[in-house]
DNA sequence: AACTTAACGTA
DNA sequence: CGTACGTTAAGTTA
C-alpha cells in the first residue's frame, strides 16, 4: 500500500522534547512579564507547529512520564540515578505545556509505572498493525528499536529542537551499522550513561557492532563469550550480568494498557478561541500568528489530501525586484519616498569589501540597482544615498564601510533594525536579519539552508529582499521599544553607527618589527622557564594543559587540592599563588612565569597577524555585543591589551601614530563608574569627595578610617580603593578579604565602616535590585534597559548572580551611554571644525586619537569639552589626557 | 571538524 | 563567593 494513502500517526515524547528545548533556548528571552519561564513550552510548540505543517498527521498524541519512578526503577533502583534533580524552572513548565496542548485539542497520555517511551512503543505497534504510517518524536535513543518500514523516528540533533533527524531503517543502518531492532543489544553492551546503565568495560559502539555481526544478537554473543580473546573478552565474561540487566531494562513495552483507541487520537481542527487565552498568558505572540496561519491553510487546502512535497507557504513574500537605473530610478525613488515617509528599506550588496549594488524597498515594491563608480546611470542613486532621505538598514556598519571604500556617501540612516532589536532584547541579541525576521515577524527569511527539514523552494534572497524585510521589521521593532529607549536609539546608538564604521576603517598603526622582537624574546624566555620547570619535576609535560598540570601538582607533588572545576581542580594563577604560599615549590614559580610569558606572546602574535597591508590594525567594534550597552572589540580584541606589567606595556609601545600624524593622544574618564554611583545614589559624602577635587581614594580613606586625608597610608588607600571598585560589582566580604588577603572579620569591618560613612550608596545598590525585581529590568540614566528574569529564580546561585549583575548594570551601562554619546559628539565636532586629527580606538572609558600636525591643543580642547559635557551629573566628569609617540607614552 | 572548558588579558 | 567582554590551546565529541 502506498504510504500516501495511509493515515499518519504522530506520537511525541513530551518530556524528552520539552527538556531538549529547555536547554536549547535561553531562559532569558523566554520569560513572561510575571516571571514565568516558557522556553521549554515555546520550543516544544514551535517544533510541533513545524511538524503539523510539514507532516500533516491525521492522528496525534503527546506522551509524558508520570514521574521518575517506573517499573524499571523498581527493578533497578539506580536506573537514571545519574540524572540530577530536574530544574524547577523546567518542572513548572510541564503543566502549562499540557494545558496548551489541551487547548489545541491534542491528546496527552501518561501511564502510572511506565515511561513515555513505552507509550510510544505501544502506539507504534498498534498503529502499524492498524495500517498507519507512524512518526515518533523522541530524544531518547532507546526508541531507535521501534523503527521499521512503517515507523520513522524523528530525533532532535544536538543543537536543540529546531531540527529533527529522520531515522528510517536505512538511516539507522547508515548511522549505527545495524538494523533498528539490534540497537538495544548495542546499548546493552556499551551502556547508557544518561540512564546510569553501566555497560561492558572497553566496549564501545565499534566493538559491539563487530560482535553483533559475528554472533547475531546479544544472546549469541554471550553464548560465544568464551571465544572472545583479550581483555575485552574477559570483561565481557566478568560483566555479562550488566549487559543482561541493561537489555532487560531498555526493552520498551509494546502493550501498555491505554485508555484511548487510535481513532480517538484523530487530529481535530484547532479552535483559535480555545488557544488564545493560554498563548496570550504565555506571551506567545508569534507562535499564535503561526498557528493562525496554519489553521487558515488547513481549512483552505483540505486536510485529507496529504501532499508531502508542498512547501509551507509564507504569508507574505517579497515583491519581485525590478532592476532600475538612471531617470527611471530617480522617478521611482521620488514616488517611493512619498509612499514611505519614515524611510525606505536599504541593503547594499557588498563583494570583497566594495559596493556592487543595492536593494531598495517600499512595502509594495522592491528595486535592485547595479552600481558602477563611473556610470551615469548611477547618478540618481549616488545622490539619493548621500542625501538625508531617511533610510532603514539592518546591520548597517559593514555596509557603510563598504560604501566608504567605494567612495559612496550614505546619509539619512535613521534606523538599524539590528541595533533596535538589540535594545529591545540586549541579553540575547539577534545577530542577523534572518534572526530578526524569525523573532519579530515570525517568518523565515528565504535563504538556502540545507539543514532545514523541508528545503525552501525558489531562489535565495538578495539585497532587494533584505531591504524589504528590513522595512517590515522597522515598525514592529520600534513600536515594541519604550519611549526612553527609542530616544536612546535615536540620540546615541544610531549616530554611533557611522562613527564606529569610520574608526574601523582608520585602524591604528602597529609596528611589526617591535612585535616580532618582543615575540622572539618572550618565546625564548618561555622556553627557558619550561626547561627549568621540567627539571624540577623530572619530566616534560605540556604546561598549557590544565589536565597534565593537575597530575603533576596533585599526584606527583602531592599538593593539597585547590578549588574544584567541572573537570578537576583549578590551576589558575591565584590558586597557584596560594599553593606557593602553603607548599612552596620552585615548579610553581616557573609555571607562573611561563604562563605570563606565553600569554603575552600569544597576544603579541595575534596582534602581529592582524596587521593589514597598510601597516595598521583594523579591529571590529561590536555595538550590540554587551548586555550592559558597552561596545566590544574583536578581530583582534584591542580592549585587552596588557597594561599592568612592564612586558605588557611594551606591547602598547608598538601602537604608533601614522606618518601623516605627529602623536597619539589618549583621553579617559577618571573613575567614571564611581562618579555615576555618586550621581545615582546622591550620597552627599561621595559627591563631596568628587567636588573637593582631591584624590578620591584618599578622601574616602580619610572618612572610613577617621583620619586626616594627609594621614591616609598607602595600605589604607589600597583597601578603600578595592572596596570602592568592588561596590559596583556586588563584592562580598569574602571576595574583599580574598582580594586584599586580609581575614574575613577585617573585610566585614571595613565594609561596615565604609557603609556607615557612605550609607546612601548601600541604599541605592539595594534599591536597584529591589526595583529590578519589581520591574523585571534595570535602566540606565539614558533609558537603556536590561531584563533580569532570574531575580525571582528559586535557584539561589542564579538569583544571586542576577542580583550582582543587576546592581552593576545601571552603572556600567550609564558609563557606556556617556562614552557613546561623547564619541558621536567628538566625531561631529572634529568634522565641524574641519580638523584632520582622528578618533581611532575606544577602550570602555578611554579614547585614543591620532593627532595631526599643529592640532594638539585644539584637539585636546575639543575632546575634553565634549567628553566632560556628555552628561550632566551631580558630580563633574573628569577627563585626563595624555600625549605621546605611542600608546604607552600617551598614557598618563 | 566543531564544540566546550579553563585560563587570562582589559575596563 | 566581583561585573562586562574576546581569544587561545587543550580536550572532547561527532
Amino acid at each position: 500500500m502506498p504510504d500516501a494513502d495511509k493515515p499518519t500517526l504522530l506520537v511525541i515524547d513530551g518530556h524528552s522534547l520539552a527538556f531538549r528545548a529547555f536547554y536549547a533556548l535561553p531562559v532569558d528571552s523566554f520569560t513572561t512579564r510575571d516571571g514565568q519561564h516558557t522556553n521549554a513550552i515555546h520550543g516544544f510548540l514551535s517544533m510541533l507547529l513545524l511538524l503539523l505543517a510539514n507532516e500533516k498527521p491525521t492522528h496525534l498524541a503527546v506522551a509524558f512520564d508520570m514521574s521518575r519512578a517506573s517499573f524499571r526503577t523498581r527493578e533497578y533502583p539506580e536506573y537514571k540515578g545519574t540524572r540530577g534533580e530536574t530544574p524547577v524552572e523546567f518542572k513548572g513548565q510541564v503543566p502549562l505545556l499540557q494545558e496548551a496542548l489541551k487547548s489545541m485539542g491534542i491528546v496527552t497520555l501518561e501511564k502510572e509505572d511506565f515511561e513515555a517511551d513505552d507509550i510510544l512503543a505501544t502506539l507504534a505497534s498498534r498503529g502499524r498493525a492498524d495500517g498507519y504510517r507512524v512518526l515518533l518524536v523522541s530524544g531518547d535513543r532507546d526508541t531507535i528499536q521501534l523503527v521499521n518500514d512503517d515507523v520513522t523516528l524523528l530525533y532532535p540533533n544536538t543543537q536543540g529542537v529546531s531540527q529533527l533527524k529522520r531515522y528510517d531503517p536505512a538511516a539507522v543502518t547508515e548511522r549505527y551499522g545495524i538494523r533498528p531492532e539490534q540497537y538495544p543489544d548495542i546499548a546493552a553492551l556499551v551502556g547508557e550513561t544518561s540512564d546510569n546503565l553501566i555497560g561492558i568495560s572497553k566496549v564501545g559502539e565499534k566493538t559491539a557492532v563487530k560482535w553483533l555481526g559475528l554472533y547475531g544478537d546479544l544472546d549469541g554473543i554471550l553464548e560465544h563469550a568464551d571465544e572472545i580473546k583479550g581483555v575485552v573478552g574477559q570483561n565481557l565474561r566478568d560483566q555479562r550480568e550488566n549487559a543482561i540487566r541493561n537489555r532487560r531494562l531498555n526493552r520498551l513495552v509494546t502493550d501498555v494498557e491505554l485508555e484511548v483507541e487510535l481513532d480517538q487520537l484523530e487530529a481535530r481542527s484547532i479552535d483559535l478561541d480555545e488557544v488564545r487565552p493560554i498563548f496570550e498568558r504565555l506571551e506567545f505572540r508569534t507562535l499564535l500568528e503561526r498557528l493562525t496561519k496554519l489553521v487558515g491553510e488547513g481549512a483552505s487546502s483540505g486536510a485529507e489530501t496529504s501532499t508531502a512535497k508542498e512547501p509551507t507557504v509564507a504569508a507574505l513574500a517579497a515583491p519581485t525586484p525590478v532592476e532600475l537605473v538612471g531617470d527611471a530610478l530617480a522617478a521611482w525613488l521620488d514616488a517611493a519616498q512619498a509612499a514611505e515617509p519614515a524611510g525606505l528599506g536599504l541593503s547594499l550588496e557588498v563583494l570583497d569589501g566594495q559596493v556592487i549594488g543595492a536593494g531598495i524597498a517600499t512595502a509594495a515594491e522592491t528595486v535592485r540597482h547595479s552600481w558602477r563608480a563611473d556610470a551615469a546611470e548611477s547618478t540618481a542613486f549616488v545622490a539619493w544615498l548621500a542625501s538625508d532621505a531617511p533610510k532603514i538598514m539592518t546591520d548597517a556598519k559593514g555596509q557603510l564601510k563598504a560604501a566608504s571604500r567605494s567612495g559612496l556617501e550614505v546619509g539619512g540612516l535613521v534606523l538599524d533594525t539590528l541595533v533596535a532589536g538589540w535594545l529591545l532584547r540586549p541579553t540575547l541579541t539577534e545577530k542577523s536579519l534572518a534572526d530578526l525576521v524569525d523573532r519579530h515577524l515570525g517568518e523565515t527569511l528565504p535563504q538556502a539552508d540545507p539543514a532545514l527539514l523541508v528545503p525552501e523552494e525558489g531562489a535565495d534572497a538578495g539585497a532587494p529582499e533584505f531591504a524589504w524585510y528590513t522595512l517590515r521589521l522597522a515598525p514592529v521593532v520600534l513600536s515594541a521599544l519604550p519611549e526612553s529607549t527609542r530616544r536612546l536609539l535615536a540620540d546615541v546608538e544610531m549616530p554611533l553607527v557611522p562613527v564606529l564604521a569610520a574608526m574601523e576603517l582608520r585602524g591604528v598603526t602597529v609596528d611589526h618589527d617591535e612585535l616580532a622582537s618582543l615575540s622572539a624574546e618572550l618565546g625564548e624566555r618561555a622556553a627557558a622557564l619550561a626547561s627549568a620547570a621540567y627539571a624540577e619535576i623530572g619530566r616534560e609535560v605540556n604546561l598549557g594543559s590544565p589536565k597534565q598540570l593537575q597530575e603533576v601538582l596533585f599526584d606527583q607533588l602531592a599538593m593539597p587540592k585547590t578549588r574544584a572545576t567541572k573537570t578537576g581542580y583549578t590551576t589558575d594563577a591565584s590558586a597557584l599563588a596560594d599553593l606557593q604560599e602553603s607548599n612552596p615549590h620552585p615548579f610553581l614559580g616557573y609555571l607562573l612565569e611561563h604562563r605570563d610569558a606565553t600569554k603575552l606572546r600569544q597576544i603579541v602574535e595575534s596582534l602581529d597577524k592582524s596587521i593589514a597591508g597598510d601597516g595598521r590594525i583594523h579591529t571590529s567594534y561590536g555595538q550590540i555585543g554587551a548586555a550592559t550597552g558597552r561596545m566590544s572589540s574583536n578581530d583582534p580584541n584591542l580592549q585587552n591589551i596588557p597594561t599592568r606589567t612592564e612586558d605588557g606595556r611594551r606591547i602598547r609601545k608598538a601602537f604608533r601614530h601614522g606618518s601623516e600624524y605627529v602623536e597619539l593622544m589618549t583621553a579617559d574618564y577618571s573613575q567614571i563608574e564611581m562618579r555615576i554611583m555618586a550621581h545615582l545614589s546622591g550620597d552627599p559624602g561621595l559627591i563631596e569627595a568628587f567636588n573637593a577635587g582631591e584624590d578620591l581614594h584618599r578622601f574616602v580613606g580619610a572618612r572610613v578610617f577617621s583620619v586626616d586625608p594627609a594621614d591616609v597610608t598607602p595600605l589604607m588607600r589600597t583597601k578603600v580603593k578595592a572596596m570602592s571598585y568592588g561596590l559596583a560589582y556586588g563584592l562580598s566580604a569574602f571576595g574583599l578579604s580574598k582580594q586584599l588577603r586580609i581575614d574575613r572579620a577585617e573585610a566585614t569591618q571595613l565594609m561596615k565602616e565604609y557603609f556607615e560613612r557612605f550609607g546612601a550608596v548601600r541604599d541605592y545598590l539595594r534599591g536597584v535590585v529591589e526595583q529590578a525585581r519589581v520591574d523585571g529590568y534595570t535602566e540606565t540614566i539614558f533609558g537603556r534597559r536590561r531584563p533580569f528574569p532570574d531575580l525571582t529564580s528559586p535557584n539561589r546561585v542564579h538569583r544571586e548572580n542576577a542580583e550582582r549583575a543587576a546592581l552593576n548594570s545601571p552603572i556600567q551601562g550609564s558609563a557606556a551611554d556617556i562614552m557613546k554619546l561623547a564619541m558621536t559628539t567628538v566625531e561631529a565636532e572634529l568634522a565641524a571644525r574641519d580638523l584632520s586629527s582622528r578618533m581611532l580606538l575606544t577602550v570602555h572609558d578611554e579614547l585614543i586619537f591620532e593627532v595631526a600636525p599643529g592640532e594638539s591643543e585644539v584637539l585636546e580642547e575639543v575632546v575634553r569639552d565634549r567628553m566632560a559635557n556628555a552628561a550632566d551629573l551631580l558630580v563633574p566628569l573628569d577627563v585626563s589626557v595624555g600625549r605621546g609617540a605611542d600608546w604607552e607614552h600617551a598614557a598618563h
